[in-house]
Order: C-alpha cells, then structure tokens, then sequence
DNA sequence: GGCCGGGGCATTTTT
DNA sequence: TGCCCCGGCC
C-alpha cells in the first residue's frame, strides 16, 4: 500500500501528488486514466481525507464498481464503504431524496426511465389530439432532454423567444406545452425522469444555500471521470461543490467524446480553465495498451480532426503489425469474414474467443454476425440488447413495487392497472385520466375515492377498481412487515401473475418464469449484500433506487464466459480487448449518413472511429462490405473515407486469399489487392454467377452432405472449407471436389 | 379485450 | 428485414 506511487509513471505521479488547486487530467486513450484516478482517491485517503469527504463521480456504475474494488484491494476495504462514488445520477438521487422536502417532492419519489417518459409523452400528445406524425415522441422527448440538460424548464422553455421560433419553424409549435403538461404530470406522480435528476440537484443548491453549503462542506474534494461527457448540468452541479474550496480533479479525453447527442459537452474540458483559471492541466501521453502502429494510426486519424487540446499520444509497446483492411462482397460474407479470421487466430494458440470484439456503428449489424457466429459454432455474446430490467416481466414486476413505493407513479400504475387482465381496459383507463387531469389529481387519488370524480364508468367495473385498490392496500400493508424479497413474492403470488405466468406453456413463457425467479433471487441477495455491508434496513425504496439507475452493461452474468464480445462502439468506450474488428467500415454507414452534412457531427464520427481502434491491444481489423442489407433492401455502398483519414504506412488492405470469395468473383476481379478503393465497377455480378457461397449446403460423393464455411483462393483455384455433418471440416479444391448444391 | 395483419419506419443512448 | 402501431375483427 505504500508504494502504489512506484506503480505509476512521472506524469500519472505528478497528476495524483498535486494538491494545490484545479486538475484537469488529459488522459489519452489506454493511458492509465483510472489507475491515476484510483490512486488519487487512495492518496487522498492517506492524506488524512475522511471517505465519506470525497466525491467521485462517474459515468456508469460499471466504472465506480471497478474503481472501488481496486480501491478496495489496495487500502482497507471498510473505507470504500463510505467513499460517496457512484454515478451522478445515483449520487444526486441519493442527496434528493434525503433534501427532497427541500424541492417539493416525496423523499420516495420514483424514476421514469427512457420508455416511461416516452409513454407518457406519447399519451400527452394523444390527450391533446395532436398528430403523433408531426409531434413524433422520440423527438419531442429528445427535445425536452436536451432542454433539461442544459437547465432550460419548462416555464422557461415557453418565455425562450429563440427556442419558441425554432419550434415554430420545425412545425411543432406546441412542443413547450407538452414540456409543461409532461413535467406537471411527473410532478403529480412523484417523477422525474433522468435528466430531472440533474436539474432538481441543480434547483435545489441554486435555491438552497445552507443545503448547498452542507454539501460543499461535506464533500472536501471532488473527483470526476470522463469530464469530456459531461452535460451543462453536470458540470454545474460540479462546479457549485467546488468553485469555493477548488478541490477539483476531473480526469478525461477530449479525442473520446462521443455523447454530444446526448447533451455532452466537449467544451467543460476544453474551457474549464475559464470556470477555475488556477488550475493545472496533466497530460497523460503514454498508451500501455496497444501497440504501437495501432497508437500511431489512431494518431493519424484523429488529426483530422480540428480543435482538441494537443496531444502526443505514444506507445511504447511492441511495434505490431498494420491493421488489415479487408473486404467482403456482402454483408453476410463480411460476418463469414469475421468469424473465419477468428477462428483463424483461435486456431494459432494464443487467443480465445473472449479475446475477440466485433465493433460496429449501429445495432442492426450484429443480426448477420450472430448468425455467422453461431454457424461457425463460436461463442458470443451480444451487449446492448435488452437489458434484463427492461424485459416485460420484469418491468411489470417492478411496476408493481413502484406503486407499493409511491402509488402516484402514474407510469407504473397504468401499466399494471390491467395486468395480468382485471376488467379495467383502456376506456376505462382514459377515463380515469382524464378525471385526474381535470381534477389536477393523481391517477392514484381518483383510483382511490372515484365517487369523488363523478365519473361515467359502469358499477361492475367501479367494483374492479375497488377490487383493484384494495389489493394495492393489502401489499402496501404487507410490505411494512416484510422484507424486499418476501414482498416482491407476495406481489407475485397475490396480484395474479403467477396464475398468468402458469398458464403459459411455450417455451418464451417458460423463459419469462425463469427470470422472474431470478429477479426474486436478485432482490434477496441485494438484502444479502447490503447486509454484509453494514446496512440492515434494506427498504424496498433502497432496491427500486438501485434497479432504476441500472444499464444491461451492470448485469453481466457470465461475464467470465469465454465468449466473443459484439457491440456497438459506443458500448465498447472504456473496454479493451486484445483483438478487436471493427465491421461495416462504409459509406453512409461509418460515418453514419446522418452525420454528413454537418462537420461537427462527421468529427465526433470521426472519434467514435478513434475510440474503436484505440480498444484494440495487438490486432486490429477493419471490414467492409460492397453490399449489405440496410432496412430491408439490399444496397451498394463503397469503403468509408475515414478509412482513408489513417496514414497508409499503418494499414495493409487484405490479400484475397484471405478473403472468403466467391468463386467466380475471382476472374472477375484480377487485383483484389486494393479492393474498392476505386469506385465500383461490378454492381451486378451477383447476377452473373451461380456458384458456391459460404452457407450453402453441399453435397459430397465421399464425405456426404455439409456446409460451405468459407472460400478462399489458394493459387489461383478456388477452394472451400466445408464442415460435413459426418465427416468434419475438410478444405477442398472446387475443381475436383464435385460438389452439389442442394 | 385480445389477436391478427398491413403499413410505416428504421443512428449512436453511460443514466 | 423486423418491429411497432393501429385498425379491423371476433
């Protein structure tokens, strides 16, 4: 524990011992970010800083996870315990609901997660009999987000003359109105959505100054990861803590920004000298992780980029080879690429298949290599799907503790108040909306007395309601007596999703009892774990806190699995993998389409580019495909320039024996070497030959029937892998192997 | 109230 | 191609 500084180089040191004012940290990719950060909070804590005085915050949990462990392995584990580090939106949920009397809000207000708040825009803008093709939701809440995160209400939304005529333009006039309507509603059930969040933290020190000063006393230094995602809230809310005791260090990387999309903004990092003008700036140059043609060509490329804080990036590594450029004729012979060249390298000894990422710019593409991948019999796994929280039963589940916790959480309660099936249906549901609406009440109060709304609703299904709230009494009851596991299973049990989880026989609704078994499991050993920790009054509050704030990257079950890694880049910031393919390198693709016309949007394509390479430690690869299936036509693309951003002296463009060819493409293309660096000159060759594909099945006068891998060219003759059903994987020349296609 | 089929649609998404 | 939403139907 002593000499954790002996494990750092000059600057990570320099960076982690200063203690006279501001740090800004310029932490290139691969560059030891977190080590440094982990350090300083252990260097603090030697210093003589209490851990509950410092302030940590990062992105993801997954981040603050690993950062405490490392703390903890390091020093004693009891003072991470009460290190205040966690992800902002955990952290400010946490000070909210203890200040929430402060903001007007229950202290067990609930979260609208991402389809929360969309349903209820979406039913906003119902209610309103506006066209949903003109004020589509995903816009207007995207529009509402970015207004939040840069501390713009809703009040305030409506009296911005320039956002009123930006609307007004947009031909979406009354977008400020449904802010309003969304944001009363949130109010009336005890909601706020992510960005809330941020913006009630950002309310509450703004108008409470003695509670602001608590805070600024309390957390005596102020740490946070990945400043270059922060969003104007954020950095305010940081900001506020420190600006008096300037106890700041914020570590990032400007050349990884990505999340401008979501409100991120680049310019915290680039002008937090102006917020705090003593500060030091630390540049951490070298790269451990990769070698050194994939720091160099990362370099190359990320140069094209205008305007960031100079850099030079270096490694001292190995020098290790270029990064490959190959080429496939489709998207699905690029999978068939993929996995080959994995299987490829497998086959050399020194990698396995958790060694392996497929990157990729958008969640379509992993459809093809999952089904490469599991024809190739290799091991995967897909992140970004859905999350095990979001899963439909779960979800239900989980609503129906949201409504124990807070019964005017009006998302929850809309989506359980019919399921499973109790008579009370959409009619009836509008209906008692609109009485709430009318009432300027909650859902919940007209649920509870509905004589009081004089409502048009028939007694047999007034009685249902009150069947219904009289269920909700019992659990609410219960719950104080029961601890978060027992509860969650006398929902189950008692609301009749059992019976309705029992009937269904199919394999999905066998899947479906599985998981909420484990969602049981899960809140018992949450109750187990907080225990161990020293916190013996686990609420159902505290779990619902913790599963609100939750991602599909915190819930990786067999995260120790040996499995190839395919995810979007996005997903891949902050991971490193000692083989990484980046796949479908191509026009409109990579840089996305969306982006092209505005170079702002093409430079931070161009650092998303960055980010996939830099996660590469020895080898990295990049695909492209002439065609692909894009929304469900085929199209022809060409390779993305960006490939052509990297300096030539660190790439090599695939030769065609390793690439799987058609057969016939052969005589057709004699230089395969630069493939599609020329525009297209072959668009409609697929028409033209009747040959052999990967995938096909075949048939074989000895070996009997199988499927065609890959295909290659091995001096000039075509030749095939096929794996026989029978017989195993055999490498045959086409010329004399007589197959059938069958 | 629940099921089926057609039409419209389709970046990225730490929380 | 596949998902989501809506309208029509039982």
């Amino acid at each position: 524990m002593t000499d954790f500084l002996q494990q750092l180089n000059d600057n990570q040191r320099e960076a982690v011992l200063y203690d006279a004012g501001p740090s800004l940290v310029v932490a290139g990719a691969g560059s030891g970010k977190t080590r440094v950060l982990t350090y300083k909070i252990i260097h603090l804590l030697q210093s003589g800083y209490q851990p509950h005085s410092i302030l940590a915050l990062t992105f993801t949990n997954k981040a603050a996870r690993e950062m405490k462990d490392r703390i903890a392995s390091i020093t004693d584990h009891y003072l991470t315990r009460y290190l205040w580090m966690g992800t902002f939106h955990s952290i400010f949920y946490r000070i909210l609901r203890r200040e929430a009397q402060h903001i007007g809000y229950p202290s067990d207000f609930t979260i609208y997660d991402a389809s929360d708040s969309k349903n209820l825009i979406k039913s906003i803008i119902k209610e309103m009999q506006l066209n949903d093709k003109i004020y589509k939701p995903a816009t207007i809440q995207s529009r509402i987000s970015n207004a939040k995160n840069a501390l713009v209400t809703a009040k305030a939304y409506a009296a911005d003359a320039d956002i009123m005529q930006y609307d007004e333009r947009c031909k979406v006039p009354l977008t400020a109105e449904i802010y309003n309507k969304y944001q009363n509603r949130c109010v009336k059930a005890g909601a706020m959505d992510f960005d809330e969040l941020l913006l009630q933290t950002n309310i509450l020190f703004r108008d409470n100054p003695a509670v602001l000063d608590k805070y600024r006393r309390q957390f005596r230094y102020v740490l946070v990861d990945e400043y270059q995602d922060t969003n104007f809230a954020q950095h305010l809310i940081v900001r506020r803590l420190s600006e008096q005791h300037q106890r700041i260090f914020v570590v990032g990387d400007d050349a990884q920004s990505i999340y401008s999309f979501r409100g991120a903004n680049i310019d915290n990092m680039l002008r937090f000298k102006d917020n705090f003008p003593t500060c030091r700036l630390f540049k951490l140059e070298q790269n451990y992780r990769s070698t050194q043609n994939i720091v160099d060509a990362a370099n190359s490329l990320i140069k094209k980029n205008t305007g960031q804080i100079p850099k030079t990036v270096f490694s001292e590594n190995e020098k290790g080879s270029r990064i490959q450029v190959l080429s496939s004729y489709s998207d699905y012979e690029e999978a068939y690429l993929i996995a080959s060249k994995i299987i490829e390298m497998m086959d050399g000894g020194k990698y396995k298949a958790s060694d392996f990422a497929v990157l990729y710019r958008t969640n379509a593409q992993s459809r093809v290599l999952e089904e490469a991948m599991r024809k190739r019999m290799l091991n995967y796994r897909i992140y970004g799907s859905q999350s095990f929280y979001q899963r439909k039963e779960i979800k239900d589940i989980i609503a129906y503790l949201r409504v124990i916790i807070n019964p005017h959480d009006e998302e929850a309660l809309r989506r359980i108040i019919n399921y499973p099936a109790r008579g009370i249906g959409e009619t009836t549901v509008n209906k008692l909306i609109s009485a709430a609406n009318n009432a300027d009440a909650s859902l919940w109060e007209v649920i509870s007395v509905p004589a009081n709304f004089n409502l048009q609703i028939n007694s047999g299904t007034l009685n249902k309601i009150g069947t219904f709230y009289q269920m909700f009494r019992d659990f609410r009851l219960q719950s104080a007596e029961m601890s978060v596991s027992e509860i969650a299973g006398y929902v189950v049990r008692n609301s009749g999703i059992l019976a309705d989880l029992d009937g269904d026989l199919t394999v999905e609704g066998m899947s479906r009892k599985e998981n909420v078994q484990e969602l049981l499991r899960a809140m018992s050993e949450f109750v187990t774990m907080r225990r161990e920790e020293g916190n013996d009054n686990i609420s159902l509050a505290d779990f619902l806190q913790e599963v609100s704030l939750m991602t599909d990257m915190d819930n990786q079950k067999d995260d120790k699995a040996d499995k190839i890694t395919l995810m979007t880049v996005h997903a891949a910031k902050g991971l490193e993998f000692d083989n990484v393919i980046v796949a479908g390198m191509e026009d409109d693709l990579f840089p996305s389409m969306r982006a092209k016309d505005n170079p702002r949007d093409i430079e931070e394509e161009r650092r998303l580019f960055y980010v996939a390479i830099t996660r590469a430690k020895d080898n990295c690869f990049i695909t492209y495909a002439k065609t692909r299936f894009r929304n469900g036509a085929p199209c022809v693309s060409g390779p993305s320039f960006f490939i052509n951003d990297i300096d030539r002296k660190f790439i090599s463009f695939g030769r065609d024996v390793e690439l799987p060819q058609r057969t016939a493409y052969i005589t057709f293309r004699p230089n395969v070497t630069n493939a599609g660096w020329d525009s297209e000159t072959e668009k409609n060759i697929e028409h033209e030959t009747e040959n052999f594909h990967p995938g096909d099945r075949v048939a074989h006068n000895k070996f009997g029937t199988g499927e065609i891998i890959t295909l290659e060219t091995a001096n000039g003759d075509a030749m095939a892998t096929i794996l026989f059903r029978n017989a195993g994987t055999k490498k045959l020349l086409l010329k004399y192997a007589k197959l059938k296609k069958i």
